[in-house]
DNA sequence: TCAATATGAATGAACG
DNA sequence: CGTTCATTCATATTGA
């Protein structure tokens, strides 16, 4: 899906250099992704301005892409939960359906608590964790629909998560003003 | 466009519909566009969740199928509408689109509350916008801007910062990391 | 089979 | 923050 056009593939399907808009790299959203799951929620001024530096390592970025990035994960997040919570899918004849397993839509288990207070417990943040990774498959299926044609996704998810890009430095958002 | 389907009579998808996508049947999409000539046009929540309910009993259907429809016929609907009025003599924005009569909702007796905040009051479509625009629309209007670089940042700059600027301070904002 | 189109899905940006 | 708009990507459909 999205990670088609990033810049991290070859080549920019006819979008890439138009000025006009944000475009992120895999990168960029990989990282992203990873501070979201980590549980950033709203960053600080100071955290804005950190993680686009750090990604204008990986390409173009402003500070307000990331505001907005956020401000949009969170949003969605929650409508997609909101709306996903009350489907039902109640067809009572439907014979092309058995490709879908009816999955109770249950991969977010695990995102929804960091809402109440969330800032402190992410005051050390490593962007590039040199070691360990743990759950992190979930993610692949973080989409707000239960469908099961989302190898897209995976194989993005893959890509990015596979391996190391280049030699940079991880990030640290501590803050020393707390 | 006019797809051939029966679920509900019981011929499945001529294609193979397999689950990558939603491929609304024909009585769904009646639905969907009565309810949108209806003058529904941004359903909230709820109603989205009470029409995607209804729309089941014709197919598997997910509220955000609706959702989606319904953003991308009112996106579609003005993107032709602003490519067609172009050739008027003046490019002076129009209000949002065609103000059809309001009628009942004759599908769903509980959604019967169309949502049509703004356009609900006009009755006669104003060919020759005047230029007597009411505060708000102009209000909502003004912010058109094709430009390519629009920063409109310095709200968010503004709310966030807290300071007065206008782009992005230039400043290497490399952290002390390590 | 392939190009053109219609349209579902996604998301950056921004409004109220 | 929740909602809305604009643009783009992805894919199903259709016609030649």
């Amino acid at each position: 899906m999205a990670a088609s056009y990033g810049s991290g593939g070859g080549g920019p399907p006819s979008s890439g250099t138009k000025c006009g808009r944000w475009n992120p790299t895999a990168e960029q959203v990989r990282v992203l992704t990873d501070l979201f799951r980590s549980g950033l929620r709203t960053p600080s001024t100071d955290q804005i301005q950190k993680i686009s530096t750090q990604l204008s390592f990986y390409g173009k970025i402003e500070s307000k892409n990331v505001f907005y990035w956020f401000q949009n994960h969170k949003a969605r997040e929650r409508q997609k939960r909101r709306r996903v919570s009350k489907d039902h899918d109640a067809p009572c004849f439907q014979l092309d359906d058995h490709l879908k397993p009816i999955a109770p839509a249950k991969y977010f288990g695990e995102i929804n608590q960091i809402a109440c207070e969330p800032e402190r417990a992410i005051e050390t943040l490593q962007l590039f964790p040199l070691n360990s990774y743990h759950e992190q498959e979930s993610d692949k299926l973080r989409m707000f629909s239960n469908d099961c044609c989302k190898e897209n996704y995976a194989t993005f998810a893959a890509y990015t998560f596979g391996r190391d890009h280049f030699d940079h430095p991880p990030l640290d958002l501590r803050l020393s003003f707390f």
